[in-house]
RNA sequence: GCGGAUGUAGUUUAAUGGUAGAACCUCAGCCUUCCAAGCUGACUACGUGGGUUCGAUUCCCAUCAUCCGCUCCA
């Protein structure tokens, strides 16, 4: 089968409600989108399996929700405020744009860095020796630009520069600050783990790929502390924890891989980092970071805040930093991946083609349809059996048109089960239950019917 | 942010300096007892703002958005 493009993907979910461009009405807003009926729930039941996983199903293991606001100070401790914010000029010879501590460090293989230099010696730097544009061989250069990449915003309603705080850049700073109190408040010991989803912000230069990067985005971030000297055998459980469950709600096996990072591409604060990456219509691309960054953030917390974030360790009386072991997703990406996965373009025998979308049972929006074989069959029964599922599931309800239209529309939106009512139902209370994924009709119980559908969707 | 391309119903598209035609989808009615049947009817579009013109969806400019490439990506 060809592989799908994002095209396809793009109008499908918006066709089908899973998602529309932001602001459409007013000529949209770039790179904003909103999630429709369908990509609510889908999104939904996403971040339930996740937490499921991750946090309910984990014995050490507890939830947070954090601010998005947060004192000002834990950027700068965390870095995001010096290092999130690139030096960016442009050649303007060949109209490429370069980072220009990058450039620096290129350009004399290395032994100047450029790291930590204010922009105006970066610049003189450039000029005074000739540094050249790896594109174009010309010097040629725009001035920098400084980007930063956290949004900022003001407190209260006057805008001076004491009230500045930011949006936060990542829902990771959230749980680290608040590591002593789940810890003591949980009595928890380590090694334990923090879970979190909530949106993060950034203003990023090139956004796009539909919602695979967006500046307004969701993650699901786990940030598990463990002993110093243990955390590389954490890492590689996680590795394969986070690929299992991507396996586990159906996404295959031939559309994903690991990525080490090479040394020389490890952000600073992290010692191994490792990439679960998807084939995206666009290419491969990261889906889930799975980072060790040893004691970095704890550390860094601690000096700037002057709080004690140490661990006393209840049977050798160590007290210790504990390291971070951080697999991290992006709601949005994993949104996508799903919808890329579970797509399907079939050709029917009449040469049309029809779009069906195979979710596992666990994520698909709506659990079960309920249609009436003809339109005499929208009954008091039939409402009475919409209304003992709707009760338990997202349950939709469709008597229009002729019955084979009605399943595939059940198939376009992934629905995996599909109940019809008619005079057997009436008469003796069962219906006919047809299950998406084996394709056999089953004729069952109406009180059955909910039990039926529970063990299919648990994951 | 730069370079290139694009912009007509929800989708795919046709035509045109004199304001748009279709298919699919959707909706209503008839019909219909298990996988897009049929018939009748209905709704819906020239991204936005300027300019040229007697008249602009069409030409020009700007803007917005999308796609591709570059750059960037804690």
């Amino acid at each position: 089968m060809d592989k799908i493009t994002m095209e396809k993907v793009v109008n499908y979910c918006k066709q089908y409600g899973y998602i529309f461009q932001g602001s459409e009405i007013y000529g949209g807003l770039a790179n904003t989108w909103d999630y429709g009926p369908l990509g609510k729930e889908l999104k939904e039941n996403l971040k339930k399996a996740w937490w499921k996983k991750f946090i309910q199903e984990e014995k050490n293991s507890y939830g947070l929700d954090a601010a998005i606001l947060m004192n000002p100070n834990v950027w700068v401790a965390s870095g995001h405020v010096a290092s999130f914010s690139d030096p960016l000029i442009d050649c303007k010879a060949c109209k490429t744009r370069h980072r220009a501590d990058k450039l620096i460090e290129e350009f004399t293989n290395g032994e100047e860095t450029g790291d930590g230099w204010s922009n105006e010696k970066l610049e003189s730097f450039i000029k005074e020796n000739n540094v050249l544009c790896p594109e174009c061989g010309k010097c040629d250069f725009t001035s920098i630009r400084q980007f930063n990449l956290l949004f900022e915003t003001s407190m209260g309603v006057t805008q001076d520069s004491s009230s500045k705080v930011y949006l936060r850049g990542e829902t990771a700073q959230g749980i680290f600050v608040n590591f002593n109190n789940v810890q003591r408040s949980q009595r928890a010991k380590v090694p334990f783990g923090i879970g979190q989803i909530g949106k993060a912000f950034r203003n990023e230069i090139t956004p796009g790929n539909f919602i695979f990067r967006t500046r307004e985005f969701e993650q699901m971030e786990y940030e598990f502390f463990c002993k110093p000297g243990t955390d590389l055998e954490w890492f590689e459980y996680y590795k394969k924890n986070c690929l299992n469950f991507l396996k586990s709600i159906g996404l295959k096996d031939e559309n994903l891989r690991y990525r080490d990072h090479e040394k020389h591409e490890l952000v600073f604060y992290s010692k191994a980092t490792t990439d679960i990456e998807y084939n995206y219509p666009m290419g491969w691309g990261e889906l889930w970071g799975i980072a060790d960054r040893t004691d970095y953030d704890l550390g860094v917390h601690e000096a700037h805040s002057k709080v004690d974030m140490k661990y006393l360790d209840p049977e050798t009386n160590e007290k210790y930093l504990p390291y971070v072991i951080e697999p991290s997703v992006g709601v949005d990406r994993l949104f996508l991946a799903v919808v890329c996965d579970a797509y399907n373009l079939e050709t029917l025998e009449n040469g049309e083609e029809r779009e069906v979308l195979k979710l596992h049972p666990s994520l698909a929006p709506y659990k079960v349809a309920v249609l009436p074989l003809a339109k005499k069959y929208h009954s008091e029964k039939a409402e009475e059996v919409y209304k003992e599922l709707s009760n338990k599931f997202m349950t939709s309800y469709d008597d229009a048109g002729s019955i084979g239209k009605r399943y595939r529309r059940c198939d376009a939106i992934g629905t995996p089960f599909v109940i019809t009512i008619d005079d057997e139902t009436i008469n003796n209370g069962v219906v006919t239950l047809r299950d998406r994924d084996t394709m056999e009709q089953i004729i069952i119980k109406v009180s059955e019917v909910a039990n039926y559908i529970d063990e299919k969707i648990n994951l």
